[in-house]
DNA sequence: CGTTGGGTTGAGCGCGATCAAGCGTGGTGG
DNA sequence: CCACCACGCTTGATCGCGCTCAACCCAACG
């Protein structure tokens, strides 16, 4: 239930806590929990009352809607020191959609009440908060502008782009998950994905497992 | 550039400020400025700084992003008393999107440097913009699930029903904006928009102009 | 070896974008 | 008063993207 010394490293690097004087971070940590969860293991489901809130330690968390028929939609991947579902701290206290654990998992949680009662004490907390929720935002609509202006090479392209560092003409980097969990989180099918791979092979993008080589980050741009 | 009375009412009633003790709130008041623009006017274009975010008093705003080959994609339609590009108090300063009226339109412009003081300084401050950012945060989560899972006829059905009297079984209201800036919205063309309506012709919903009348809302619920 | 699970490849198809033409209404001017 | 136009919307035809289903590949593992 307690963090370790390790775990508690890297929760104060998180977005969210390092934004807070240390001081004010340690006293945030002093009640928060640490929850470890197998692979594909729920974390919450849509409709259930929402006590907590997280941030992932290690391994990577699924956010995603489940619809009347069954069908999956994700709408966030979150790793390690990123926070999730702090919305439910405003949104009347119900989960609006379901989590899951990608991999093996271990994050930290918050207390909803708690973090309110701080956050009505000390400006600064609710700042932080208002940081991550503004990221999170962000990237929502990223997403959503994302989906609707660009095909699925494209989209691949822009997610291989923000794994490179911002000014270099080759890279290679390692997918720190499962392509099906990457297609997701595109809004793609696996196979889709697959087929968005190797029409980015004339674009000088090779893919061996999860290692991933960019010939010419450039001629990436240009997609 | 000040608030007239009846703008003020507006103003204090929306989203964000409506969560404030109301000395607190007048207190912010004094420092907004009214904006107003004609129709089609841009607010914001993306790339450029951010030195203020806005709540609508009247009228209807499109935020949207510009791709490289000139194509839009809106990513949120603003109306009375809804608030839009707060996140730009914490992405540093840089408008993400684009944003232009949809027609004549006043709204309530605040200072980004002023709110973060005031947040600073009074937690509730910061817990309303919470509140607010959370709320947008949901609708752009809702609109990726929405997005991916659902057919247009289906997202045109969920935009009606959100629009009905929760336990009504029968319904009629009035857009209140143009379907062009509907079918943008749900991520459509016009024309996917307009072929929507005809197939729910057969659940019962019917379309003049403007005004939409559900014969039964229950059968509209199962599309 | 057989099995299992993630990934790839192929064939078919449905949804929605695009382009183009037609419709209806409101506004303007002769 | 009516001819004309402008604009928002509808309707039709075509086409391409990405989903679905199915088969196959391959590496890890017992």
């Amino acid at each position: 239930m307690k963090l370790n010394v390790r775990e508690k490293e890297i929760l104060l690097r998180s977005y969210f806590l390092s934004e807070l004087p240390s001081a004010t971070a340690l006293k945030i940590v002093e009640h928060v929990t640490v929850a470890s969860h197998e692979a594909r293991d729920p974390i919450f489901k849509q409709g259930e009352k929402a006590d907590y809130f997280y941030t992932v330690l290690t391994g990577f968390v699924r956010v995603f809607r489940l619809s009347k028929d069954g069908r999956e939609a994700d709408i966030g991947i979150y790793g390690p020191g990123e926070t999730f579902a702090e919305g439910v701290m405003f949104n009347g206290g119900t989960h609006r959609f379901c989590a899951q654990t990608a991999e093996s998992v271990t994050m930290a949680r918050y207390e909803v009440d708690k973090l309110k009662q701080f956050a009505s004490q000390d400006p600064a907390i609710g700042i932080a908060l208002m940081a991550s929720l503004s990221r999170n935002l962000d990237q929502a609509l990223e997403c959503v502008a994302d989906d609707r202006l660009h095909t699925a090479p494209q989209r691949v392209a822009n997610f291989i782009l923000q794994n490179c560092p911002e000014n270099a003409s080759t890279a290679r980097f390692r997918l720190p998950f499962q392509k099906s969990l990457l297609a997701g989180k595109l809004g793609l099918a696996p196979e889709a994905l697959s087929r968005a791979f190797s029409a980015l092979k004339s674009a000088g993008v090779s893919v061996h497992g999860r290692i991933i080589e960019i010939g010419d980050v450039n001629a990436l741009r240009n997609f």
